[in-house]
DNA sequence: CGGGAAATCAGGTAGCGCCCCGATGGCGAG
DNA sequence: CTCGCCATCGGGGCGCTACCTGATTTCCCG
């Protein structure tokens, strides 16, 4: 399939003023074209499949539907759409998600706008984007794993990442393991558990990694 | 003082991009014009004199000043300097610390381009700019508190904000108190109060309390 | 001056969080 | 088939959290 002339691109982000901010610098450019802009994740994906688009930006905080889980999504229903994911962190977890869920490329908010279009233009000549301490991080890590570079992501069973999620949401133990429909005692032992992968030592630390890994909103 | 033929406008955020999407849809209208951009507050509040700026879009969260404090800042300084506050949350606190500070409208960035564009001008009139439901909030709180429309902001003490933000930190009761220099039941007691006032039960809700408020990062 | 708000500290209690231990059934990989 | 991972459940212990009541000092404001 060769390169198109005129990438077809689909902005999903929940701020307008990113959004027409970003389509006014992409459209300026003669090879883009924004085609569809999305609020949230699931809408990202039900036009970016009607509206053929040729490439995704997503942002990767979005009500309804994340970032990443709208570009595993897309990877799996049209596996030839090429993703972005736009984010305000400069955070490793992000990264690696983004990348696991087949994204060609992250790009930081913080960078300027120059940074999107030339990741547009890698994305489509089938290259990646990473800005660059995320290319340090990732060599960081595959140093540090003895060059395996790859598991250690989901070091938490989907079980475990479900506890997670109710006890950064201010559940007690209790509460959990109602609305679960197990006893207490297995609640405890998940949030044992999650503790001891993560090195972390109370439901605080946890509350902020949740939030930092985009499972809950603050 | 006359209104200027054309607005000079300064814009902070940390975003690159967000700035570089901002000053497109500025100064795309006649009547306004970018003059400078900041990357956080205390450069905001630094060009914004220097550069003779009639108006500045400040962001709620950025290093090392926040938007509020460059507000407040500013009207000090300057105070025919008109100001904006520009958030992504939709915050009753954001909104009545910046109103406090002295700006002159607080805008979401979740909002359509053109918020922006009328902001500025009903600013530049010497009106005000609250997106609708900023409005509808006002009022609730006008009517809940009896039509006081003041004080309970700053519900929290300087001490409780204190001893909030090392609780968000995950620091237990017995390391708080060692910090500050005070009896563990010292802590308790603020701890208590705090909760109290904001009708909490837990430290994981005063952890996405306090992660709203940016009092501390995730 | 008198009152209220803020900050400090004390004692007590119930319950929960955090941390050990061990155990079982299911299920997929080697 | 056996091994390991996952999810489930139990007992027991210790310290901290959450909730209560009551008290003192300081300081500001009307």
């Amino acid at each position: 399939m060769p390169t198109p002339l005129v990438t077809r691109i689909l902005i999903a982000d929940d701020h307008g003023i990113v959004r027409s901010g970003l389509k006014r610098v992409l459209d300026a450019k003669p090879d883009m074209e924004v085609v569809a802009e999305a609020e949230d994740g699931a809408e990202a994906v039900e036009k970016a499949l009607k509206e053929d688009a040729h490439l995704a930006i997503l942002d990767v905080s979005m009500p309804r539907m994340t970032g990443i889980q709208a570009a595993a999504e897309l990877q799996k229903r049209k596996p030839e759409l090429k993703t972005l994911m736009l984010s305000m962190h400069d955070s490793e977890q992000f990264l690696f998600e983004a990348l696991k869920a087949g994204a060609s490329g992250y790009v930081l908010k913080s960078g300027a706008d120059t940074d999107i279009v030339d990741a547009v233009r890698a994305a489509m000549r089938g290259s990646s984007y990473l800005y660059p301490s995320a290319v340090t991080t990732l060599v960081r890590d595959y140093v540090d794993r003895g060059g395996l570079g790859e598991e250690q992501f989901d070091v938490l069973t989907p079980r475990e990442l479900e506890v997670l999620k109710l006890i950064a949401e201010a559940n007690t133990s209790k509460e959990i393991a109602d609305k679960l429909f197990i006893s207490i005692k297995t609640v405890d032992r998940h949030r044992q558990n999650i503790l001891d992968k993560l090195g972390m030592r109370d439901r605080v630390e946890l509350t902020r990694y949740a939030i930092r890994r985009g499972l809950i909103q603050p």
